[in-house]
DNA sequence: TCTAAAAATGAGTGATTACTCACTTCAATT
DNA sequence: AATTGAAGTGAGTAATCACTCATTTTTAGA
């Protein structure tokens, strides 16, 4: 929790907050992450947060304007540099290997993407039922990782590291094993045993027998 | 919507339920699906379903109760057979290769699924929020289908069709490619246009590049 | 056709909901 | 020290919530 303090503290003192706001958005994240936006109240929210509820009002018009306050720019500042930084640098830094590659994709944020497993869970959840953020999620996200991913992917077709299968599924099924095995392992079966490294290598492995080209 | 009245009339039949009451799961199913549990309330769901809203209580003591006797004989009449009768099936059939057999299971259930999808997203919307739920999902059928398709697994292993990784990693990146298209294909993004069958075709290839053992 | 049990009703319950607003406190500038 | 605008407050509001219960309607066996 002190991490994730941190990262919001990161995310969000762009804008000047005060203590309180920055209380309210921490406690709406723990509040909506446990109970779900449409079970959770405001006034629970508030007191949570120590504050009370009409402050929650004073910055945000409705309790959904609270819950897009803090999906949407996470969208943006937390998913974005995922893909920006992590995929630039790969483009920059040019791995030899598709397997270096996944593995240092995969490593290098997995456990960012624990910290904020909160807000992620918020966002799959609510993705269905509000469309603001389905269309923000598509627009921002999914359009931006498959451009960059199947840039990366032709690349390495071009190198013959990679089968002929078009560039999108190639996408589609790599992001699947990943975002499958996280899903799985920290949102419905967190309370299983499980051996990340050799899940994570497992996985690896599998994709690149999926796609990989046979020396 | 009528095949899928056809389908719960099946599943429900064994206990002799009124009209009313068949009205009501119906309409509670398409309420928990469209809007979510906790957004859903019961004044709606006996609007909805034609009925006073006191006739719900009749039989349900809470609305909780309600998405419980929903869910939990769903997850055993409706998951169970995909693994007991197809894997069964495919246990007698005995197919000569993998792809075969998976061609089978996916195409075999997915207009199912398809059906039953208001279900299924009640399903992956609350287990995360309810215990009961979530421990029913894993005794009935995370276990069962795990047991099952890793018999299923080690027999085609032993024919020499997989490679020797652990069946139940098989298991487990199998099912979540499966589910992973599925996942994306109906409830992410269903407003986008698919090629069903050739994407269901890349998924087993994928799958059998992974696992399978090259000739 | 009569009767008794089951099914269905809908007005009514207190609790909780998201949200408002008149008011107070705080912080910064002059 | 005075002023001012923003931040914060919490009692209050109408609406809605899940749920109850006395009553009526329907069903089915004699």
């Amino acid at each position: 929790m002190t991490e994730e303090e941190l990262m919001l503290q990161q995310l969000f003192d762009e804008d000047k907050l005060t203590d309180k706001q920055k209380k309210i958005i921490v406690a709406a994240i723990e509040t909506f992450s446990e109970k779900g936006y449409a079970a959770s109240s405001t006034s629970e929210i508030a007191k949570k947060a120590g504050v009370a509820e009409g402050t929650i009002f004073r910055h945000y018009k409705t309790k959904k304007e609270l819950l897009i306050s803090i999906v949407a720019p996470l969208m943006t500042k937390f998913i974005a540099p995922i893909v920006v930084k992590d995929f630039n640098k790969v483009l920059d830094r040019e791995f030899e290997t598709v397997e270096e590659f996944l593995r240092a994709t995969i490593e290098n944020r997995r456990d960012l993407l624990i910290r904020m497993l909160p807000v992620v869970k918020i966002m799959f959840q609510e993705i269905p039922f509000q469309p603001e953020l389905r269309e923000q999620f598509f627009d921002l996200i999914v359009k931006n990782i498959f451009i960059r991913v199947e840039k990366v992917i032709k690349g390495y077709q071009d190198k013959g590291l990679l089968i002929d299968m078009p560039p999108e599924s190639i996408a589609r099924l790599t992001i699947t094993n990943i975002l499958g095995f996280l899903f799985s392992r920290y949102i419905l079966f967190p309370h299983l045993e499980w051996d990340d490294e050799l899940e994570i290598e497992r996985t690896i492995q599998f994709i690149m027998h999926g796609v990989g080209k046979k020396d």
